[in-house]
RNA sequence: GCUGACGUAGCUCAAUUGGCAGAGCACCUGAUUUGUAAUCAGGCGGUUGCGAGUUCGAUUCUCGCCGUCAGCUCCA
């Protein structure tokens, strides 16, 4: 007998292979109807599963999250029912529910269009009425290769379940999948779905594999959340930084040069205040150089890069032989441990921090490329900590600080994960020990939660990810404190240490934004567009009410800008059109200077996004707030009403 | 790289079945002197991404190239 748990404590002793379903009845009729599955012990299973074990039994309703996996997962089947009375050809493939909905792979002659999601879509409706119930079995393996003779995708599948797997099939009205469940318990559930997109899909993901055609779509228990995730959608497309750096003249993106953006005025200036910004921080405990774009292929055969890189670098051919002899650089650690090696170091210098703000190069495939959050040519913030072993506890923690500092500057939420020793490795077995109990050591310092990543970490080392995630719940990865043992054996870096020997020291990689070009991408989503007065490329419009007044207008054009504050004067239109031009373009403050404002040595200020309140204040206390606002990097604007 | 969609003025988009390529904004000129999100009028602007082909005739149909976008196992 089953012994099973409820939440409120009650337990239910039942025998194995009673119907979870008959269980859920028992506890009340209602909760049968809301109920999309169950969890025994955690674990997910449908209404109709036989149950064949006991423990804390939990019925899902629309109100857990593991109830949507659930739905999405029969929203597959049904977009796989619908597909396959319109196209009875296709062959079907994989169907999972995603993190926001939920796919599913066909292999057809002719690949989908818009038109053809517009069909399928109309046809699940029709599935959903129907009220399919999604009937499991259990079937033998030659009972499910002959259910899905016609399906070799399927066949494939099976051939793979080892033999005392359990191999069940789902049935919704005409249409019988391969699945493990669970489902909803009828297609009825069904009725909130959109289908988003379509694209080709390699089988398995193997580029060798044929091609299938993939359809993305989203489902929901209710039309208020499908609505809602929709006009999430709607939003990220607003927030998208291709979109805005355009209309915000931020940065152009040139065929001739893909994948290298170029910075307008407006983004040059934004571009290099980041930069000072960190340049900034890094002035004191770090050092910074520069080093040669461009190397002879006798160093990325030294670091490796020749073998295992080589096609993600931009190769420079000798005229004489046609060989590639010569590579722009795609990474700075080469060239950093070139420079360390030009003399001897002593244990008193370390830690020693080289950082760099050089242009790097890699040859991202076409398809990869992105605005700019998937570039060729970009510069990081990257440093390189040379240091002794017992060193690296304190190094990790400093400089940890220093990356979740860098993210809280523009109120940015980051998540860390922790990667450990993957399979393939240099070194021994104690010196990864010794590496990630260092690591873990400064995460808990720290108090932050972390996810743990076994097996993720680099060859060479182990390492802390930073996720950062925007304001819209996106979630980026860019900065990196790597662990790295083996570039030190490869380039025989020494220092001597205080008993006159010479040992080797420990390479951190770290990085910070990641690339300034794909910070910069996610900086403009994450504001959208309205940066804090910091970072904006124009911090005050100044508008004159009348032409006789440009001149009152100029002086406090001239205040700020002796204050070293971004400030354009404007006196060409009607102010309300010079209003609506920097609203659009989201400058942070106007400043009118009417009849009044000239005679009272003020300014009427018009904060961005804040419509028609203004805040009249003299022109110095104007410039004083900016000022203040300005250098304590203020996120939200200083001059309120 | 692969699959699909797309590429028209600086920007956002139109253009019946193949028949003289348009609009709004921006820009320029003039008038207007304005109190918080577009004042009015006129003007400039295009070898329809590039190159071939079919055709009397191509933005439209075909092919190649370039670029952009979406996607390319969060495992039956």
């Amino acid at each position: 007998m089953l012994v099973l748990r409820l939440p409120d404590g009650a337990e239910r002793t039942v025998p194995p292979g009673t119907l979870p379903r008959d269980v859920v009845a028992s506890i009340g009729p209602r909760l049968l109807k809301a109920a999309v599955a169950v969890a025994v012990d955690g674990e997910v299973q449908d209404l109709g599963t036989p149950l064949r074990r006991g423990g804390a039994f939990t019925v899902l309703t629309d109100k857990d999250p593991r109830a949507l996996a659930v739905l999405r997962h029969s929203a597959a089947h049904v977009l796989a029912t619908a597909v396959r009375r319109l196209r009875p050809e296709a062959h079907i493939g994989f169907g999972p529910a995603i993190d926001d909905g939920f796919y599913y792979d066909f292999e057809v002659a002719t690949p989908f269009t818009p038109d053809d999601l517009a069909a399928f879509e109309a046809e699940m409706a029709l599935v959903a009425q129907a009220a399919f119930p999604f009937d499991r079995a259990e079937v033998s393996r030659e009972a499910a290769l002959a259910t899905f003779a016609d399906d070799p995708l399927k066949l494939e599948r099976i051939g793979d379940l080892g033999p005392d797997e359990i191999i069940s099939t789902y049935t919704d009205g005409p249409f019988v999948d391969l699945c493990r469940g669970p489902h909803v318990p009828d297609t009825s559930w069904i009725r909130h779905v959109k289908l988003l997109s379509t694209a080709g899909a390699y089988w398995r993901g193997d580029e060798r594999r044929q091609m299938l055609q993939r359809i993305y779509g989203t489902a929901f228990f209710r039309k208020e959340d499908l609505d809602a995730h929709l006009h999430r959608l709607e939003e990220a497309r607003r927030r998208d930084h291709r979109v805005v750096g355009k209309a915000l003249d931020l940065f152009v993106l040139h065929p001739t040069a893909p994948g290298a953006p170029f910075w307008t005025e407006r983004g040059t200036i934004l571009y290099n205040t980041l930069v000072e910004f960190v340049r900034d921080r890094q002035r004191e405990r770090f050092k910074e150089i520069k080093t040669p774009l461009l190397y002879n292929k006798a160093l990325w055969e030294q670091s490796g890069h020749w073998g295992k890189y080589r096609e993600n670098m931009f190769l420079v051919h000798n005229d004489e032989t046609g060989e590639p002899d010569t590579s722009l650089k795609p990474m700075n650690c080469p060239s950093h441990y070139l420079l360390y090696l030009t003399k001897k170091h002593s244990y008193r210098e370390l830690p020693l921090r080289y950082v760099t703000f050089d242009v790097l190069h890699r040859n991202e495939v076409a398809g990869a490329l992105s605005g700019l959050t998937r570039v060729r040519q970009f510069a990081q913030d990257d440093c390189h900590v040379f240091l002794r072993e017992d060193q690296i506890a304190d190094e990790v923690k400093f400089l940890m600080d220093f990356i979740l500092g860098h993210y809280r500057t523009f109120g940015l939420e980051a998540r860390l994960k922790f990667a450990t020793r993957p399979e393939t490795r240099v070194g021994d077995d104690a010196m990864w020990d010794r590496a990630e109990a260092a690591l873990k050591a400064a995460l808990e310092a720290t108090g932050m939660a972390y996810e743990l990543k076994p097996g993720d970490g680099a060859f060479y080392g182990p390492k802390i990810d930073f996720d950062v995630t925007d304001s819209i719940g996106r979630a980026w990865q860019l900065g990196t404190i790597q662990l790295d043992y083996a570039a030190p054996e490869r380039f025989d870096l020494q220092y001597t240490a205080d008993d006159n020997t010479l040992k080797r020291p420990v390479v951190i990689h770290r990085a910070v934004s990641g690339s300034f070009e794909r910070f910069i991408g996610i900086l403009i989503e994450h504001f959208a567009g309205a940066f804090p007065l910091w970072l904006a490329p124009e911090q005050v419009r100044v508008l004159p009410l009348t032409d006789d007044l440009e001149p009152a207008a100029r002086a406090v054009t001239d205040a700020l800008v002796a204050a070293g504050l971004r400030a354009h004067l404007e006196v060409r239109e009607s102010l309300n059109y010079r209003i609506r031009e920097a609203e659009t373009m989201k400058v942070p403050y106007m400043a009118v200077v009417g009849k009044r404002e000239a005679e009272a040595g003020t300014v009427a200020v018009r904060v961005r996004g804040a419509g028609s309140k203004q805040v009249v204040l003299p022109v110095a206390e104007f410039v004083a707030r900016l000022s203040r606002e300005r250098d304590t990097r203020a996120l939200e604007p200083l001059v309120r009403d």
